[in-house]
DNA sequence: TATTGTTATACTCTATAACTATA
DNA sequence: TATAGTTATAGAGTATAACAATA
């Protein structure tokens, strides 16, 4: 068998790549750790979300939201309001700095995902997309049987 | 921007999906790590290969592979030989112990694999093949301009 | 001077679960 | 009993660099 060749890997490998071109933006310009980068990204639609559908969308654990959260908090990039449907919970939102942060960090990572994206046509893009999607829901049924 | 249409976070999360795929084998099953599973795979040729040329062909440090070597070599799996072209270095090889490991725990991952590859056509294949190559040359791209 | 492999160290991440307060 | 969020802790993994031996 040949590693070079064994999908796992190869995706691995490739995620690890992609994740430093990114981490170049939001960790070494910006600062952030890679959890509070997705908890960013995940209130960027600037609405109020509970924490557990934030971890929901950003496939994080509560406890890690609930750090990257905090960290955030005290940055002055979010606000923790308390839940008006629940005394339990709390609603997370961009304050102005996180907004800002936000405005100026997304063009930055956007553009290298279109540089990345350039090296494929249209038609293979679309293939790429469904068999992420797909691969996944496979990986998902493994796990589920062991 | 939607953070579930990023590329670098699909793959980030499917590299993750993946990953638990095939450790559930290689870790829960045989007890090796990540880099001893890469390892393993890297000398499956049979060979005796140095350091340096274990860590190209793992994406893994040189640093990594010494220790995971060193575990290996505790638990019987595989046998450092010096080099007899370099009085530095070592070669690495799998021991008949590393060998039937190898040959009990690739045929469970292979299957994990082509359950997974299921999902797709075989053109789907073929896109997908290109555009992790095509991609990683380009996430190598950008990690080199910073 | 550069390279192979080893070791040390500090740091980050991860996983698990205990814990509180509410539901 | 179950859930939202917090905190504690131990273990794993990571990064950096110093180091000895050899090239």
């Amino acid at each position: 068998m040949d590693l070079q060749q064994f999908l796992p890997y190869r995706v691995a490998v490739l995620a690890e790549a992609l994740s430093q071109c990114v981490g170049q933006v939001y960790r070494e310009r910006f600062g952030l750790s890679r959890d509070e980068w997705r908890v960013l990204a995940a209130l960027a639609d600037g609405g109020s979300h509970r924490m557990v559908d934030i971890a929901a969308r950003s496939t994080l654990e509560k406890m890690q939201v609930s750090r990257a959260a905090a960290r955030m908090e005290a940055a002055g990039l979010l606000g923790k309001l308390p839940d008006p449907d629940d005394g339990r919970g709390w609603l997370l939102r961009l304050k102005p700095a996180g907004r800002a942060l936000y405005a100026k960090l997304v063009p930055m990572v956007r553009s290298r995902e279109a540089f990345l994206l350039e090296a494929l046509t249209p038609e293979e893009r679309a293939v790429l997309d469904r068999a992420l999607t797909r691969l996944g829901q496979r990986a998902a049924q493994l796990l589920s049987q062991g």
